[in-house]
DNA sequence: CGGATCGAC
DNA sequence: CTATGTCGATCCG
């Protein structure tokens, strides 16, 4: 479902094509031309209501363009000059964080319903088809789109299009099935991985990628698939030669004029062994990998983008699709060299309305974002620019966890509990097997993991026997904190001690304990000696308290990535417009770090001046000041443990940092185990488990059509951050006696008596609530504005008036996958601009929009 | 909090 | 013959 995205809108003012538009469709000899496919739609749709509404959408888009231009036109040099030494201080702060440690891969299925069905129906093979209905199409074949045949078109405009289109139904249940058998291939290379959809997914292929480097060459071969079920066999084996050969010309289903399977495959491939290939050590090839296993598995070929983010692994899946790949390497020039030219477009995020308003800005490319950055802050919300801040400096979020919320009712939790149990009887009967032990996993509010287990004589295997021994568990925790709710965000229930012999070595089994190893692991690594100041990290961006962040920041720490040809020092504030100068215009910005900026600058921790310029060494200190604080606070803690606890934030710049101390787990059979050994001998992992996410909105209330009872089911992840760190979560999980499952503790808690002084205007403040404080800080650092603040502290809808924030963008910019990063997403909201003038855009707004409501 | 808007698929 | 979907996130009043 990459396609309708793509459709750029054009310069016409035309509202339907905004919608129906085409973009780089290549006409080919069967296909009509660009012209003639503009002009049936149009033909097709003037007159409608559809066609009205569309072109009033458009003037409302226009108006909002006006305002904003005549809000341009009020702003004065010395206001954007202003603008840029604010923005400008946060693009160091934000070269500083940048992290491109992590390699994310972004996996996207081509034309996936269209490619299912023409699988199971080869009569559809030559033909041009789409998927769904007359009303509307899902996707359509790579055919079909040579007429001009997209998604989110309705079908009869596409049968005037191609009078020969077929419509198939839409047929979730098969796409459900065929999905979850991509997935299992994923899980292998990243048992937390994100899906998107059916036909999308986030890998976090870091850690595979450095186990990976000792695997065997045989633990790296892969058949070609030569005793299908299907007709495709012959072209497989055919492929196999073809393969090794390097000319692969792949999918036997879905493309004529297709790109090969390993497109840029050159090296010398291994075929020592029949109809087999052996897949290298690098990201390239791990990627290779998957998207050959997909292949063979499936017969649906993926495309593929590798980057060191999200935002930029989703726009390389983009870059050579269908049926190919790109990678972006973990350089800070590699990624502005992509973005230089780049149409914001492409930008995930970016849609048409946004697309319209930055080009009534001169802004089209990436580059010319980063250069207007000053002007934006001004025109657009908070959130708004922030967002193409982040954009124009391809910058995005590291980690895969979505955000997760907690449920607090018994009820809820009972229920969630059976589900579990349900699913884990089928997996458990599915592999004819009966376990004597269940074991519920908790992680409170705090992210504390509990477990607590409990063996039976007899074994259990069906939904009402587990859930019968895990009831109980709950109950004596939910009890436990009575008249307290239990608020927990994951919950996980395993069966272990099975009693049936010890499965096959190396046989391709269910994934459930393929993903169970994976998953244990990523806390039972974490010893506690590690899990000291080493975890440390001075990036704004991780979020504290995933284990996985904490281990990427260890990473991170290890090998520092500022290059010496970075550091120069050079003269700001000059806009350059031309796109050659970006990069050069941008590490300028970046190397004020290392510049005289820097010379005096005083510990937000110790509050001493430090002498040092050079930012490694202020960090060193920082770091050290910072857990030098957190040992002392350990210390407290354990001393009065039965105290609750603050998840509190703190500074700016290490807001919501978390420390995590794991205790060993002594009950659990997988400690200390290393993580290669669980993965590649899963089956000696003699238990299953399932775990549920706690969603975001309650369960009941969205059942999301086709899909999320897969995701829940087939994607377990390990951490979810909380959307907003509560102030004063009551610690429900008894720490001392916590003997048996990993604990975790969070520090830098407030102390009732403490006096809170700002490191940056340096004067005392009155509040002890963090929020507060944070918020001020916040404001000090960003906005130059010294503020007190009073007690009593409203969660942050309140505006603060800030000279020269003219918020504009009154109708937002959803920042989608990255935004539900909850770092972004929750604190700087409070500091949403001034809002008169967007107020009154939106009542005109509203206004017009009931006048036509009621025509 | 509900309606409007944007963006993804 | 007709006929343009559904969701989550965000902003604003």
């Amino acid at each position: 479902m990459d396609d309708m995205k793509k459709i750029s809108n054009s310069s016409c003012n035309d509202g339907l094509l905004l919608r129906m538009g085409l973009n780089d469709n290549k006409a080919g000899m069967q296909g009509l031309d660009k012209e003639k496919i503009n002009k049936i739609i149009m033909e097709a749709t003037k007159g409608s209501k559809f066609y009205e509404n569309e072109l009033k959408k458009d003037q409302q888009v226009n108006q909002r363009i006006e305002r904003m231009m005549q809000l341009k036109e009020k702003i004065t040099a010395q206001q954007l000059l202003k603008a840029q030494m604010q923005v400008d201080k946060l693009v160091i702060e934000l070269e500083r964080n940048r992290d491109l440690s992590s390699t994310i891969v972004h996996i996207d299925m081509d034309a996936f319903y269209a490619a299912v069905e023409m699988r199971d129906n080869p009569e559809l093979k030559e033909k041009p088809i789409a998927v769904g209905s007359m009303s509307m199409l899902s996707t359509s074949n790579y055919h079909a789109r040579r007429f001009g045949v997209r998604a989110a078109m309705p079908g009869f405009i596409a049968k005037r299009l191609c009078p020969h289109l077929t419509i198939v139904p839409l047929n979730f249940k098969k796409y459900g099935k065929v999905s979850k058998e991509v997935r299992e291939i994923l899980a292998e290379y990243d048992p937390s991985f994100m899906p998107v959809g059916l036909d999308e997914a986030y890998l976090n292929i870091t850690e595979h990628l450095e186990e990976r480097l000792n695997w065997p060459e045989d633990r790296r071969r892969f058949f070609f698939n030569t005793e299908s079920t299907t007709g495709i066999d012959k072209d497989c084996i055919n492929m196999s030669a073809k393969f090794n050969e390097g000319e692969v010309s792949s999918s036997p289903i879905l493309f004529e004029d297709n790109t090969s399977l390993m497109d840029d495959n050159l090296e010398q491939r291994d075929l020592s062994v029949e109809n087999s290939v052996v897949f290298g050590t690098s990201a390239e090839e791990v990627v290779k990998e998957i998207r050959f296993r997909i292949e063979q598995k499936t017969q649906l070929t993926a495309s593929a983008g590798i980057a060191p983010n999200t935002m930029l692994a989703k726009m390389c899946s983009d870059h050579n699709k269908p049926n190919g790949q790109y990678r972006i390497s973990p350089e800070r020039l590699a990624v502005l060299d992509f973005l230089k030219d780049l149409p914001i477009r492409k930008v995930p995020g970016i849609g048409k309305v946004t697309e319209k308003m930055l080009k009534a800005l001169g802004i089209v490319t990436c580059s010319e974002l980063y250069q207007q950055r000053a002007l934006l802050s001004l025109l657009f919300s908070e959130v708004s620019w922030r967002n193409f801040l982040d954009i124009s400096l391809g910058l995005g979020s590291t980690h895969l966890e979505k955000t997760f919320s907690e449920i607090n009712t018994a009820e809820d939790q009972y229920s969630l509990c059976r589900e579990l149990c349900r699913d884990l009887a089928q997996d458990l009967q599915k592999e004819g097997l009966k376990g004597k032990t269940v074991t519920l996993k908790l992680k409170n509010v705090n992210f504390e993991v509990k477990t607590r287990a409990s063996t039976v004589l007899s074994s259990v295997s069906t939904e009402e026997e587990i859930f019968t021994v895990a009831k109980d568990l709950l109950g004596t925790e939910i009890n436990s904190v009575a008249p307290h709710p239990l608020r927990i965000r994951l919950m996980g229930v395993r069966v272990s001690g099975f009693l049936t012999e010890e499965e096959k070595k190396y046989q391709q089994k269910s994934i459930t304990s393929f993903l169970k190893s994976g998953k244990e692991i990523g806390f039972l690594r974490l010893q506690p000696e590690k899990a000291n100041q080493k975890y440390f990290t001075k990036n704004s961006e991780a979020h504290r308290g995933s284990f996985f962040d904490q281990k990427r920041a260890a990473r991170q720490l290890n090998s520092e990535n500022i290059s010496p040809n970075e550091s120069r020092g050079k003269q700001l504030f000059q806009d350059d417009k031309s796109p050659a100068n970006f990069m050069e215009e941008t590490k300028k910005v970046a190397d004020l770090q290392n510049s005289n900026a820097c010379k005096i600058f005083t510990c937000p921790v110790c509050f001493e001046k430090q002498s040092s310029n050079n930012l490694e060494e202020l960090n060193r200190h920082i770091d050290e000041c910072l857990s030098g604080m957190c040992v002392k606070d350990t210390v407290e803690i354990s001393k009065n443990d039965s105290s609750r606890e603050n998840t509190s934030n703190f500074l700016p710049q290490f807001k919501n940092e978390w420390v995590v101390k794991c205790q060993n787990n002594k009950t659990d059979q997988l400690s200390g185990t290393d993580q290669s050994a669980c993965v590649s001998d899963s089956s000696t992992d003699n238990s299953t488990e399932r775990f549920s996410q706690i969603p975001d909105k309650s369960p009941s209330k969205r059942q999301p059509s086709n899909l999320s009872d897969i995701a829940r089911k087939v994607c377990m992840k390990q951490c979810f951050f909380p959307k907003q760190v509560s102030q004063d979560n009551e610690d429900h999980f008894d720490k001392t006696e916590d003997t048996e499952g990993a604990s975790s503790s969070c520090f830098f808690e407030t102390k009732e008596d403490s006096v809170l002084v700002c490191p940056v205007c340096n004067s005392e403040q009155k509040t002890t609530s963090l929020t507060a404080f944070n918020r001020h800080v916040d404001v000090c650092l960003n906005k130059g504005l010294i503020e007190e603040l009073t007690e009593k502290e409203d969660f942050p809808t309140k505006t603060y008036n800030m000279e020269n924030s003219n918020s504009f963008l009154s109708g937002g910019l959803s920042k989608g996958q990255q935004c539900t990063n909850p770092s972004q997403g929750t604190k700087r909201s409070g500091l949403t601009a001034s809002q008169s003038v967007s107020k009154k855009a939106k009542s005109s707004n509203s206004k017009h929009t009931i006048k036509m409501f009621f025509k």
